[in-house]
DNA sequence: TCTTGATACTTAACGTCGTTCATAATTGAA
DNA sequence: TTCAATTATGAACGACGTTAAGTATCAAGA
């Protein structure tokens, strides 16, 4: 029955039309500057028609977030990861660091936004803990063979996550010319990184700096 | 002339009580979720009142804002500092987050939210450029003394900002059971802290932890 | 004393938002 | 051809930020 296939393709394609034109929106001028009439102005239909494909405006939101964390998961994994655990690290924190400044809208709402949807993201499997895990076996590989301190994983792995990000939440919270007395500095990503890592390492000389 | 005085004065109050009311609106609910209408309300004046007072929501918002960051500066600041460089950043760092946790929401506004009033803020004595300079005089001190390697101050002191930043707006944008996987580690704040000086000092044996 | 003019405030409304309701169009199945 | 389900729509609702027009109050000048 090939009828029933082609009218779910053809809502399935409208339900895509709707997220990347949601996605586009959204990181053109920010989630909440985006209303409902104007994605559907943008897919030309009307904005009841967005409401039979996801129950509300946050639904949408929610819906544009996790393929943004599938996103994320594919520009951190682009490229075979290095085996050494400390570089591991480093090319990951550069990963997710180019990806928030790239993706500034996406980034706030994915880690800088409160919403209930949060409450199913650490759910084993799903895109943001996955993610993390990444992180974290990193971090207990870095401390299995010595180079990092042994420590509370989830800590270490804490402390290296919120540093990165909050460089990049700052970079683009503040735009250059808004940072107090002076713009970030160039570089910034990499110092943060190697800070961290310098004070984590065992053997500081290793981080090059 | 008494009276023009009382009159001035009286107008100075109905600001001071929609500064009141909107300070505590926007910690309780979150700023966006406050409008001008429950603002009225719980100061019993018509919405239409303040803007006799404030040009639009922005500028109430802003103007929280700028008393936030005097609180901020005072919480920063209360209690004589450390005069060991050093030291004193860490007590910085802690005072910072301090702040940040327990007033989430006005954090959330002051360093996670675009807006232009931000232009204004890195003014020189501006309350936001004043809290940056604090951190940067203790991050030339502690090169001055030998303590870190001598590096470009911003440099640093944006390298110090980041890393508190991203504890706090991790902390309070993934409420515990959000976090991926895990929640928050109790001591992120402290570990972040000690993990970023580490990897600043010379000597790292200095650090505690 | 009566008027004037400024000040502080309110009521009513506008346009836009997210969302919903009632309805129309399409189409495979009977 | 008729029926039922699916998919779309136009018009409307209530809430929002904001504004226009008007009222109440009262010190100051005639």
């Amino acid at each position: 029955m090939g009828i029933t296939e082609r009218r779910e393709r053809e809502k399935e394609d409208v339900r895509r039309k709707i997220l990347d034109a949601a996605h586009d929106l959204f990181e053109a001028h920010g989630y909440e500057n985006v209303t409902m009439r104007a994605v559907a102005d943008a897919i030309e239909y009307s904005p009841t028609t967005i409401y039979h494909h996801f129950a509300s405006k946050d639904a949408l939101v929610e819906a544009v977030c996790f393929a943004d964390f599938e996103q994320l998961s594919a520009t951190m994994n682009q490229g075979p990861l290095p085996a050494h655990p400390v570089e591991r690290i480093r090319a990951l924190g550069r990963g997710y660091a180019a990806f928030g400044i790239a993706n500034p809208n996406h980034y706030r709402f994915m880690f800088m936004t409160e919403g209930d949807w949060k409450n199913h993201a650490n759910q084993e499997g799903a895109p943001p803990a996955q993610s993390y895990a990444v992180l974290r076996d990193a971090v207990m590989e870095a401390m299995d063979q010595g180079f990092f301190r042994k420590d509370d994983v989830d800590l270490v792995s804490q402390v290296l996550w919120s540093g990165i990000h909050g460089v990049v939440a700052l970079v683009i919270t503040f735009k250059p010319r808004q940072f107090p007395q002076v713009p970030p500095r160039p570089g910034l990503v990499e110092a943060s990184i190697e800070a961290t890592l310098n004070g984590l390492l065992v053997d500081p000389k290793e981080a090059v700096r």
